[in-house]
RNA sequence: GCCACCUUAGCUCAGUUGGCUAGAGCGGCGCAUUCGUAAUGCGCAGGUCGUGAGUUCGAAUCUCACAGGUGGCUCCA
């Protein structure tokens, strides 16, 4: 963790990994001698190189097979330990010319480094480079600047190994070639690579997917089709919960909540653009009558025909027009993961119709409700992004984009988020900010979102009359604030590993009888619990009351409540949560007092 | 969609180089047990080995196709 205070690209881990890539590339020469080499950087907690290996005899390309990989490492341990030096050079572009002649993907990097176009990473450069840098150990010479550790010694071969090959677009086009990518893992020491991996068998034991089949939250049936959720009674009692929860506070948020439905004219998607630009995205039309009737892939058009339904004053505004819609929207089968990504979504979504002069105080709610919300569930760890605009894609002139893209980072900047710039990452019609959330596995899922738009005002020729009796243009936010329910619950579950906070618990007690004839005292106090607004059950079945205690444990119910003779003669429970804590016998009105107050505070704490 | 890998009971997984009626644990059901803070014992049921072709005397095991899943790539809430 030293290393966190000075930048990755200047860090030690940075350096090995790099030589690494070197090193594992050398070793995949040794292999496969005809194999062309693209690009291999370090990246978070590893290093990746991308190889062309040609066709085999049928002309398909050729691919790493597990043992191809095994030995791959083998080979890459055993060129570590034969130590030889890191040199670095450069060359002019026409000299690496010449020395990559059959290297084709160097040979793009040098014409693209030499016309001053991107990196080799793919970022654009500023001007034309006429030196090209090189690193070489042994007989591999590579196009690369660097930089790197000093010898491969310094690499430590027990603290290194490949993870898994990939396909991989050549430049990340998928209309290039499709190379063949390794993945590995580099560390200082051989105790930092075992941690990494501990990491990852942990964080595995928090994926969503599988924490949601254990505690039988949801499930996904290929009868049904992929990318279709199924809430079983647990999962769909939290999202209930988390819903109710929202829409009262977007009641008390001046926001009014709206249902429109499924499925609209092809005129209305005609009208937004979406026909234009979303269609790829969008399921196939649906018949009916002479008409024809899409399944909605976004809600806006249904609110601003809410909207457009009479004249608005000036006074009317803002608007703020929420509702929970489920759209539906083509995904490729190969990106569909759990309920992170699916076709069918929720999202808690809400557009704001405001006056210019209103603007900058919606955008500020808008953020500010956004975290509240976030924080109601304990989430206080996203990364900001504001998206600005994109000059070659962008309705509206420069100058139109300026005061909304000053406010969205105003409203940042008072909200004391730290945040990075996405330049030219705005969609087509207006500025935006994200928040993204990081699951078990480290991998960023944007939930919320606040985003300016000019174009649709325009295409549906919204108004309202201002002071002066004139019909002026509304200015529209689209926000969604969870996102989608789908994967806010992905990552709802993936943050709490499964142990919700008491107020979101679809079970909250499991009555504990020590014997049979303590049954009738659990069913009483449950149903004094239940009275109270506790989802309480109570488990008769024939175990000892370890396996009862075992299973409520599996199931992170937060609190077991254990009743045995003593606790029935004194109107107690004896009280034990899923944090293997035993309070012992408490009297039952004094645990319900405590329950209420932590539902009601949403405490994160039992 | 592309590349790789995977698919055996409700779940998690064994199943040697192809060879007897395909196994285990958990879960379910039944019986016994009535127990003080993370698994009581015994018994029973449960499988067209993802689907379809092929190779073979013989296929869960080998080949091909398809479907579904997983990890990447591309793309996005």
């Amino acid at each position: 963790m030293s290393e966190e205070k000075i930048p990755y690209e200047q860090s030690d881990l940075y350096r090995i990994r790099h030589s690494a890539a070197h090193v594992m590339a050398e070793a995949v020469l040794e292999h496969f001698p005809e194999a062309k080499l693209a690009i291999g950087p370090p990246i978070a907690d590893g290093f990746y190189y991308d190889f062309d290996l040609g066709q085999d005899e049928n002309g398909k390309p050729k691919t790493f097979s597990p043992e191809d990989l095994e030995q791959i490492e083998a080979t890459m341990k055993k060129l570590l330990k034969k130590n030889a030096k890191f040199e670095q050079s450069s060359k002019t572009v026409a000299e690496a010319q010449e020395f990559f002649a059959d290297a084709p993907y160097k040979l793009e990097l040098i014409a693209e480094l030499a016309a001053g176009k991107v990196d080799e990473n793919g970022n654009p450069i500023s001007e034309p480079v006429t030196e090209v840098g090189i690193y070489q150990h042994r007989n591999f010479v590579d196009l690369c600047r660097g930089p790197h550790v000093g010898f491969t010694k310094q690499v430590k071969a027990n603290a290194v190994k490949i993870l898994r090959s990939s396909g991989a677009y050549w430049r990340g086009d998928e209309n290039r070639e499709q190379l063949q990518r390794i993945y590995g893992t580099a560390w200082h020491n051989r105790v930092e690579l075992d941690e990494y991996l501990k990491r990852l068998e942990e964080a595995k034991k928090r994926d969503h997917r599988k924490l949601g089949k254990e505690l039988d939250l949801f499930s996904a049936a290929p009868e049904v089709g992929g990318g279709l959720i199924l809430w079983h009674p647990k999962g769909g009692l939290v999202r209930h919960l988390a819903e109710e929860f929202c829409k009262n506070e977007h009641l008390a948020n001046g926001y009014d909540l709206v249902y429109t439905p499924h499925i609209g004219r092809s005129t209305l998607w005609e009208t937004s653009g979406h026909l234009t630009w979303y269609r790829d995205d969008m399921y196939a039309a649906i018949q009916i009558d002479e008409e024809e009737y899409f399944l909605k892939p976004m809600n806006c058009p249904f609110h601003i025909m809410i909207y457009k339904e009479k004249m608005h004053s000036y006074r009317d505004l803002p608007l703020r027009m929420a509702e929970w819609g489920t759209v539906y929207r083509y995904e490729r089968s190969g990106v569909l993961h759990g309920l992170m990504r699916v076709r069918g979504f929720t999202q808690d979504d809400a557009h704001l119709f405001c006056r210019q002069d209103q603007m900058p105080e919606e955008i500020d709610r808008a953020l500010n409700f956004c975290l509240h919300i976030l924080r109601s569930f304990g989430m206080d760890k996203f990364h900001a992004y504001l998206s600005t605009r994109d000059e070659k894609k962008s309705a509206g002139d420069a100058e139109r984009w300026e005061a909304p893209t000053e406010a969205l980072r105003a409203a940042l900047e008072r909200a004391g988020l730290d945040y990075d710039i996405d330049e030219g990452g705005a969609a087509f019609y207006g500025p935006k900010i994200d928040l993204k959330m990081i699951d078990a596995l480290g991998r960023e899922w944007q939930l919320s979102t606040i985003q300016f738009d000019f174009n649709l005002p325009e295409r549906f020729d919204m108004t309202y009359i201002g002071q002066d009796g004139e019909a002026h243009r509304p200015y529209m936010i689209h926000r969604a604030l969870l996102g989608s329910m789908e994967r806010f619950m992905g990552v709802l579950i993936e943050h709490y590993a499964g142990a919700f906070p008491l107020w979101l618990a679809p079970v909250q007690v499991v009555m504990v009888p020590i014997t049979d004839r303590h049954i009738p005292y659990a069913e009483k106090v449950a149903e004094e619990l239940r009275a109270a607004g506790l989802r309480v059950d109570v488990d008769v079945s024939s175990e000892r009351m370890n396996k009862k205690i075992r299973n409520a444990q599996l199931q992170k119910i937060p609190y077991m409540l254990v009743v045995g003779d003593k606790e029935e003669e004194n109107d107690t429970v004896a009280v034990r949560t899923r944090n293997n804590e035993n309070r012992g016998a408490v009297p039952l009105a004094d645990f319900l007092a405590q329950a209420a107050t932590l539902i009601t505070t949403k405490a994160l704490e039992l």
